[in-house]
DNA sequence: CAGCGCAATTTTGCATTCATTTTGAGGATG
DNA sequence: CATCCTCAAAATGAATGCAAAATTGCGCTG
């Protein structure tokens, strides 16, 4: 018999469905997905399904299901009879991960054309020119999350929950990257960005969806080549490491 | 004990992960997911978790883990203690759908631009002028399946096995939705269609990607229009029935 | 006769248990 | 000394069992 932990519940935005659920098991699927993206198991290790079960104070069976759905989100992979891991993206996975996001924000922002207010352009803009400061002050963390900001908020004003919904999910899979991808950012691109985020504020302003579509899907693979470029940089110093690791870290911190 | 179900399987695509299981509790989830899109049960109706048991030959715990994917791809609801429904879908619902679907088309559109072979638009020429037969003979079916074996074809030749895969699992949120709409289709609407549809392949012979995706995301807007005005006219029929239906039909055909 | 409440049955959710497979170590053998 | 085989230990995948919640049916009351 376990020791009946609280397990009392936040909100929880599942990516498959928009109402929020109450409280479930899937406060388990929300907790495991968020100990996955914040990296707390190393890329293609185990996941340490005992462990795991003694973290969250859950018998096996709920952190199954949760397993089945995560490896359906992508996050992780199933191997037919051993076990779980966490899934290793390769080259491949990220060009395609890139290119999903940036028709994801293309999207968003031909959507957000039709449904932004002035309102949130405005705080939008607002977003821009902290970010501009950040830029200027070379502030790197902080101008990332601006900018991640801002990109949300395009997809908010979508106004399309399944969108948000997918948004999200796939942003949950290349999270890593693109945060690392981010100390990739020479100045040069930096400098790249800055301008074509004035260009998607531009249109945005103007509601052209199109163009607004266009630009995004561009910026976006600025963003891709950049942080894949950043990534090759990387493996030249720490070649094909961890595929066969065995190592499940911090797992009782 | 069981009595040894065969359980061969399919190659079964996963809408997560795009390397192909061989065999696994996938087989079932596979089989239920075709199960529901195959509309076997009522929209709104309870899945009948004992039942499926049974027709499956398998017992509650991998039938489950079946139904907590099926929630996340957004086939199906789980309620906190009652169970689970065949997702109802909203005029809202319908609304944000092919709102991806115009924006998944849209980028593989373009990325079609990037990577499809000069054999490649051959085929999808021909596809064209056969669904311009059917379409000249008013064979609405016919008309439909090539229609769609074109859209496929133009997310094949993406080549982002993502991007697929997430088609894929919208694609059968609206399955029903969408071959209902076709029926609606006016004779005026067709036309417009196969205008786009020439736009279409005219864009993707020149290799024109943002045009393409332009074109891709109008064409499904108006897909839209045309599905939900019908839509309208099919409830004006019959109004609102099924949101209490305990139909729960042929399980055990 | 209609509305309400209570108890029995069903169903859900999770823990536990069981069979099968994989994995690792140790020893035997060439 | 290396390789392969055997066997034990661990883990995976699925079935069953059990407590709690919900649904249903029935009797009661107004």
């Amino acid at each position: 018999m376990k020791s009946t932990i609280p397990e009392n519940g936040e909100p929880l935005t599942r990516p498959g469905g928009n109402g929020g659920e109450p409280s479930l098991h899937g406060e388990i699927l929300s907790r495991l997905r968020d100990y996955v993206v914040e990296g707390n198991i190393a890329e293609g290790a185990r996941v340490p399904e005992r462990q795991l079960c003694e973290l969250f104070g859950i018998s096996r069976t709920p952190l199954r299901e949760a397993l089945k759905v995560l490896a359906a989100e992508g996050l992780i992979e199933l191997l037919p009879n051993r076990g779980a891991r966490i899934r290793q993206l390769s080259r491949r996975d990220l060009d395609e991960l890139f290119d999903m996001m940036g028709g994801l924000e293309s999207l968003a922002g031909r959507l957000a054309c039709e449904n932004i207010t002035d309102d949130e352009i405005t705080e939008i803009e607002r977003l821009h020119y902290e970010m501009y400061g950040f830029y200027l002050r070379r502030d790197m963390h902080n101008y990332f999350l601006a900018n991640q900001r801002i990109h949300e908020k395009i997809v908010e004003a979508s106004r399309n929950a399944t969108l948000r919904a997918a948004y999200a999910n796939f942003a949950g899979r290349i999270r890593r990257v693109r945060y690392s991808a981010n100390f990739a950012r020479k100045r040069q691109r930096w400098g790249e960005a800055m301008r074509e985020h004035e260009a998607i504020l531009d249109a945005l302003r103007r509601r052209a969806g199109s163009e607004l579509s266009d630009i995004l899907f561009h910026h976006l693979r600025a963003k891709r080549t950049a942080a894949l470029e950043h990534l090759d940089e990387a493996e030249r110093g720490a070649p094909i490491a961890p595929i066969g690791s065995t190592t499940a870290p911090n797992v009782n911190s």
